[in-house]
RNA sequence: GGGAGUUUAGCUCAGCUGGUUCAGAGCAUCUGCCUUACAAGCAGAGGGUCACUGGUUCGAACCCAGUAACUCCCACCA
C-alpha cells in the first residue's frame, strides 16, 4: 500500500466522526465512575459558527476528551438558547422584508413564525460543531425553550416571587426604542459619541433675568420639571425657590437647589426631566416633582410634549433648537463627546424610561456567590477576573427581567384589571389565587402579563435544567438520576464579556437551587482578534468562516490553529498562519507514521544506538506526561500542546526516529520497531484531545484493534516517576551533535562525511551512556579519548565538556582566538560574579545551602573551563 | 470618576517563594541543503539596557515607590 506523502484530512474527519457516533462514542450514562460535565455555553438557536465558539469549543473538547480518556464518565451536554431579543429582531426583520410587520400579527402568529424560523435554522450551528470534532452527547441536546425547560424557568420566577425575591416595580429601566422594551444594564453598552451641548436660556418669572442651563438633549425640555443649581453657588442663590418658563411651551417649573449638581459643568444650572433621566428621577423623588413622559415608547414625542407630536425624538432635536433659536433662548452650542447607552443587540440609543418591570433582588444571592468564588469552591481561570467580579458582586443591582418581547417564557403573573395581579403557573392557579382574596374570577377574565422574562433568566438555571428541569422545591433525594450524578459539574468554558450576565447569576442560582455551586472551575477564554488587533465579527466582516478554515487546514488542524497561542484569559491574535502551524504538524505526524509503516522487520540484534535511544525517549516521555497534567491541572492548556508539539517534532521526530532509523533499505530488528510503535502510541494518545482525527486514523493504521475499539475510548499514559539525569546526559549530547554539525556547516564538511571527534578525558564518562548514539548522530567514527590537545585540531566547548575536531591546512587562527578570547571573557566575568558571592560574607550567611552548593559546584565548572581556554589560546599563540 | 490588569526577541507568549549555566519557547528572519518519512521538510545561526526612573538587597526581569503607554471592567455627570 502506498500512503500518500501529505495527510488529508477531508474524508478521514467524516468518517471517524460517524464512526464514534454510530459506536455510541460520546454518549453517557451515570454508572459508578467519576463524573466529569462540562455544559456547552448554549450559543443562539438562529447564529452560525464564528471563531469565538470555535476557540471555546475547541478548549471544551480537549478538556473532555481528556477526562474521558482518563477513565472518568465524560458527558458534555450540548444545546441553543432561544436568546428572546437577538432572535425576535431577525424575525421582526425577516417579516418586514416581506411586507409583514410585528405590529400586525397577534402574538400566535408571531410566534408561529418565530417557531419556524427555530426550526429552519435552529441546529446549523450544532452540525457545524461536529465539524469540529466535538464529542458532546448530543442524545442530551437541550433549547432553552423546550416545554420542560420552559417549565422550570416558570417555576423558578414563581417560587423567587414567594420567597420574595422577584418584585414588580416602577424603575427608570433602558429602554430600546426600536426592539422596543427594557434592559438590563448589562444590555447596554455606552459608546462615546461626539455630541452637541446646547445652552439653553429660561425666563424667570416676574423678572427680566433669566437662567441658562446646557444640555445634550433639548427635545427632553418638554418634560422640564424643575431647574437646580448647588445650594452653595452664589450665582444663582438669589434665583432659588422662583419660578421660570420652560421655553415654548411656557410651563412655570421651581428653581430648586441640590448638592447633587456639578457647579463646574456647562453652567452650573441643571435641567431637571425626571421622566427621562435617572439622576432627574431621583431628584424628582426627593423634591416631588411631577413626571411629564414626553417620549412615546417608539421613541417619538408623546401627546405629554404638546409640541412635536409623534415625530422622532432625534428629528425633533434638531428641530427645536431651531425654534428655540427663533425664540430666543438659544444661547450657544459646543462641541462635546459624551457617553451615549446603546442597545446592545439593536445598536439604538438607549432611552432612560421610566416603567413597570419586573425585577430580582440581587443583594441575597450575590452574597454566597461571592463566597463560592472568595473560597475557591469556584476557581477562576485565569485568577485575575476574581478582582473583576468581586468588584462587580458587591456592587451588584436589581436585575430588570421583563422584557416587552414575546420570544420567551411568558410571565407568569395575571391581573385582574383593576391593578390587582397574582402570580401563578396557569390560569386556574391564578384564579384560585384570587378568590383567597377573595375576589372571584372565571376564565377568560383574567390577563396574563403580556412580557416575556430575560434571556439569562433562562440560562442562569442551564447546568441544573439540563438535566432534571424539575428541581425546583426538590430536595436532593428526589432529584433525578442525572441530576444527582452529573451535577455539579466540572468545568465552565465561557467568554469574560458575559461573567456578570451569565457565570454569576449560574453561581447565583446553583447555589439557591441546589445547594451547591454549579462548577468547580471557570475557564475564561480570550477575544479572537484580526491581525489589526480588531475583534473579529460579523459587522466588520473580518472573521474568517470557521467551515472554510477546516476544509483548508483539517479541524485538526484548525483546532491546533486556536489552541497554539491562546492561555487562558488572552485574546487570540488570530492568522491563518496559525492553522497552517497546525497542518504542518500533523502532516509530519503523518509523516512520522509513514516511516516506521515502510521499515521491513528481521530477526536481527539491535543496534546500541537503538537501545540508547529507546532509554533515553522512555525517561523524556515519562517527563512530559507529567508536564502535561501539571499543565492540565492549572488550565495552561496551549502550554499542554506545545509541549506535546515539541516532544512530537523535537524529541520523537528528529531526535528518536533519526537515532533508531535503520541505514537505506536495511531492515528493522523486532524489538525497536516494537518499542517504537509503543511510544508512537503513547504520544497519539497524548496528542488525542488536541487532534482527535488524524491520531485515530493512525492509531488504527498502526495495529490490528478489535473491532469497535478506538483511540478516543483508550486510557491516557498514568503519570509516573523517570530519571531527570538520563534527560540531562543526553541533552548534552544533542548538544555536542549540534556543536559537530555546526562545525560541518562551518567549515563546509558534508554531513556525508565522517569526522574524527576526540574528546577530552573528563567529559568520557559524561557521555558513556548515549555515545553509540552521539556517533550515530554526529556521523563520527568511534570517540577517542585524549588529556592533552592533539595537533593542529579545533577545539570546541560544549558546556564544560571539551572536544577536538580535526583541522584541515585552512584553519583561521585569528577568528578562532577571538571566538575563544570572547568565550574566556565571559566566563572569566561569570567567575568573578561566583567568587564574589563565595567571598561575600553575607551571602554565605543567608543563602540556602542548595543555592551556595550550587554556587561553588559553578566555581569549579568555571575554573575548569578558563584552564581549557587558556590552554587552547596558548597553543594557538604558539602556532602563530 | 472608580477599580483591575498589561508592558520580556520582529510577532504571540513562558519565566513559581529574588541567586548571573534564566534571559527562554513557538512562529517569523537569515545561511546551507530537493540527504530515499516529511520542502506542509532537514541542518545550523542571528536576534532582547526584561517600558522608564529611583529605592530595598551581598544580589533584581522578579520586591517597593514614582513616571509613561496600552487594555479591560464598573459608574447617573447634564
Amino acid at each position: 500500500m502506498e500512503i500518500p506523502k501529505q495527510y488529508t484530512p477531508l474524508g478521514t474527519e467524516d468518517k471517524w466522526y460517524k464512526r464514534w457516533m454510530d459506536s455510541g462514542c460520546f454518549k453517557s450514562q451515570p454508572d459508578n465512575r467519576e463524573p466529569f460535565t462540562i455544559v456547552i455555553p448554549p450559543p443562539n438557536v438562529t447564529g452560525v459558527l464564528h471563531m469565538g465558539h470555535m476557540l471555546n469549543n475547541t478548549i471544551q473538547d480537549v478538556l473532555i476528551r481528556r477526562a474521558r480518556m482518563q477513565g472518568k464518565n465524560a458527558c458534555w451536554v450540548p444545546g441553543t438558547d432561544h436568546a428572546s431579543i437577538a432572535t425576535e429582531a431577525k424575525v421582526v426583520n425577516k417579516l418586514r422584508s416581506e411586507g409583514i410587520e410585528k405590529s400586525s400579527l397577534t402574538r400566535e402568529q408571531f410566534l408561529d413564525h418565530a417557531w419556524q424560523w427555530k426550526e429552519k435554522h435552529g441546529g446549523i450551528i450544532l452540525d457545524q460543531l461536529k465539524k469540529l470534532g466535538a464529542s458532546c452527547d448530543w442524545d442530551r441536546t437541550k433549547f432553552t425553550m423546550d416545554p420542560d425547560m420552559s417549565e422550570a424557568v416558570i417555576d423558578v420566577f414563581i417560587d423567587l416571587h414567594k420567597k420574595g425575591l422577584v418584585y414588580r416595580g416602577v424603575r427608570m429601566i433602558n429602554w430600546d426604542p426600536s426592539a422596543q422594551t427594557a434592559l438590563s444594564d448589562e444590555e447596554v453598552i455606552f459608546k462615546e459619541t461626539p455630541s452637541k451641548l446646547y445652552y439653553i436660556k429660561y425666563f424667570i418669572e416676574d423678572s427680566s433675568e433669566s437662567i441658562t442651563i446646557a444640555t445634550t438633549r433639548p427635545e427632553t425640555i418638554l418634560g422640564d420639571t424643575a431647574i437646580c443649581v448647588h445650594p452653595e453657588d452664589e450665582r444663582y442663590a438669589h434665583l432659588v425657590g422662583k419660578n421660570v418658563f420652560v421655553p415654548l411651551v411656557n410651563r412655570a417649573i421651581p428653581i430648586i437647589a441640590d448638592e447633587y449638581v456639578d457647579r463646574e459643568f456647562g453652567t452650573g444650572a441643571l435641567k431637571v426631566t425626571p421622566a427621562h433621566d435617572v439622576n432627574d428621577y431621583m431628584l424628582g423623588i426627593k423634591f416631588n416633582l411631577p413626571v411629564i413622559d414626553v417620549i412615546a415608547s417608539n421613541g417619538t414625542m408623546s401627546n405629554a410634549a404638546q409640541l412635536y407630536i409623534g415625530q422622532d425624538r432625534f428629528a425633533v432635536r434638531k428641530q427645536i433648537v431651531k425654534d428655540l433659536e427663533t425664540s430666543n433662548n438659544l444661547v450657544k452650542s459646543e462641541d462635546i463627546i459624551n457617553k451615549v447607552g446603546h442597545s446592545e443587540r439593536t445598536d439604538s440609543v438607549i432611552e432612560p424610561r421610566l416603567s413597570l418591570q419586573w425585577f430580582v433582588k440581587m443583594g441575597e444571592m450575590a452574597k454566597p456567590a461571592l463566597d463560592a468564588v472568595n473560597n475557591g469552591s469556584v476557581k477562576l481561570h485565569p485568577a485575575k477576573f476574581v478582582n473583576t467580579y468581586k468588584h462587580w458582586m458587591e456592587n451588584v443591582k436589581d436585575w430588570c427581567i421583563s422584557r416587552q418581547l414575546w420570544w420567551g417564557q411568558q410571565i407568569p403573573a395575571w391581573y385582574d384589571g383593576q391593578g390587582d395581579f397574582v402570580v401563578a403557573k396557569t390560569e386556574q392557579e391564578a384564579i384560585a389565587a384570587f378568590s383567597e382574596k377573595g375576589k372571584s374570577f372565571s376564565t377568560g377574565q383574567l390577563k396574563q402579563d403580556e412580557d416575556v422574562l430575560d434571556t439569562w433568566f433562562s440560562s442562569w438555571l442551564w447546568p441544573i435544567s439540563v438535566f432534571d428541569p424539575q428541581f425546583v422545591n426538590k430536595p436532593k433525594s428526589e432529584w433525578n438520576e442525572d441530576l444527582r450524578y452529573y451535577y455539579p459539574t466540572h468545568d465552565l468554558v465561557t467568554a469574560p464579556e458575559i461573567l456578570f450576565f451569565w457565570v454569576a447569576r449560574m453561581i447565583m442560582a446553583g447555589i439557591e437551587y441546589t445547594g451547591e455551586v454549579p462548577f468547580s472551575n471557570v475557564y475564561l477564554t480570550g477575544i479572537v482578534r484580526d491581525k489589526l488587533g480588531r475583534k473579529m465579527s460579523k459587522s466588520l466582516g473580518n472573521s474568517p468562516d470557521p467551515i472554510d478554515l477546516i476544509h483548508k487546514y483539517g479541524a485538526d488542524g484548525v483546532r491546533m490553529g486556536m489552541l497554539l497561542t491562546s492561555p487562558a484569559g488572552n485574546d487570540l491574535p488570530f492568522d491563518e498562519s496559525l492553522c497552517e502551524q497546525g497542518r504542518n504538524f500533523n502532516n509530519k505526524i503523518w509523516n512520522a507514521f509513514r516511516l516506521l509503516s515502510g521499515w521491513e522487520v528481521a530477526d536481527i540484534e539491535q543496534p546500541e544506538s537503538s537501545k540508547q535511544a529507546i532509554h533515553w525517549f522512555g525517561e523524556r516521555l515519562k517527563e512530559e506526561v507529567k508536564n502535561v497534567e501539571e499543565l492540565f491541572q492549572k488550565y495552561r492548556i496551549s502550554e499542554a500542546l506545545m509541549g506535546l508539539y515539541k516532544l512530537t517534532w523535537d524529541d520523537f521526530c528528529a531526535w528518536y526516529l533519526e537515532a533508531i532509523k535503520p541505514a537505506y533499505q536495511q531492515p528493522i530488528d523486532r524489538k525497536t520497531l516494537n518499542e517504537t510503535k509503543a511510544y508512537f502510541e503513547e504520544l497519539l494518545k497524548l496528542l488525542h484531545p488536541f487532534t482527535p482525527f488524524i491520531t485515530e486514523e493512525i492509531w488504527h493504521f498502526l495495529s490490528e484493534r478489535t473491532p469497535g475499539s478506538y483511540l478516543m475510548m483508550d486510557a491516557q499514559p498514568k503519570v509516573s516517576s523517570f530519571d531527570s539525569q538520563v534527560i540531562q546526559e543526553f541533552e548534552q549530547v544533542r548538544n555536542v551533535v549540534a556543536a559537530v554539525r555546526n562545525f560541518r556547516n562551518e567549515k563546509g564538511i558534508s554531513p556525508k562525511e565522517t569526522l574524527d571527534l576526540i574528546c577530552g578525558s573528563r567529559t568520557q564518562q559524561n557521555l558513556l551512556p548515549f555515545t553509540a548514539v552521539l556517533e550515530k548522530l554526529g556521523n563520527l567514527s568511534p570517540l577517542n579519548y585524549v588529556s592533552e590537545k592533539p595537533q593542529g585540531s579545533f577545539q570546541l566547548m560544549v558546556g564544560n565538556d571539551e572536544f577536538f575536531l580535526p583541522a584541515n591546512e585552512t584553519m583561521d587562527l585569528e577568528a578562532e582566538k577571538e571566538k575563544l578570547e570572547k568565550e574566556l571573557t565571559y566566563t572569566r566575568g561569570f567567575l568573578d560574579s561566583v567568587l564574589k558571592k563565595l567571598q561575600n560574607e553575607r551571602f554565605m550567611a543567608n543563602a540556602k545551602k542548595e543555592v551556595v552548593d550550587s554556587e561553588k559546584q559553578k566555581e569549579s565548572d568555571a575554573i575548569q573551563k578558563i584552564q581549557a581556554l587558556e590552554n587552547q589560546l596558548m597553543l594557538l599563540n604558539e602556532m602563530n
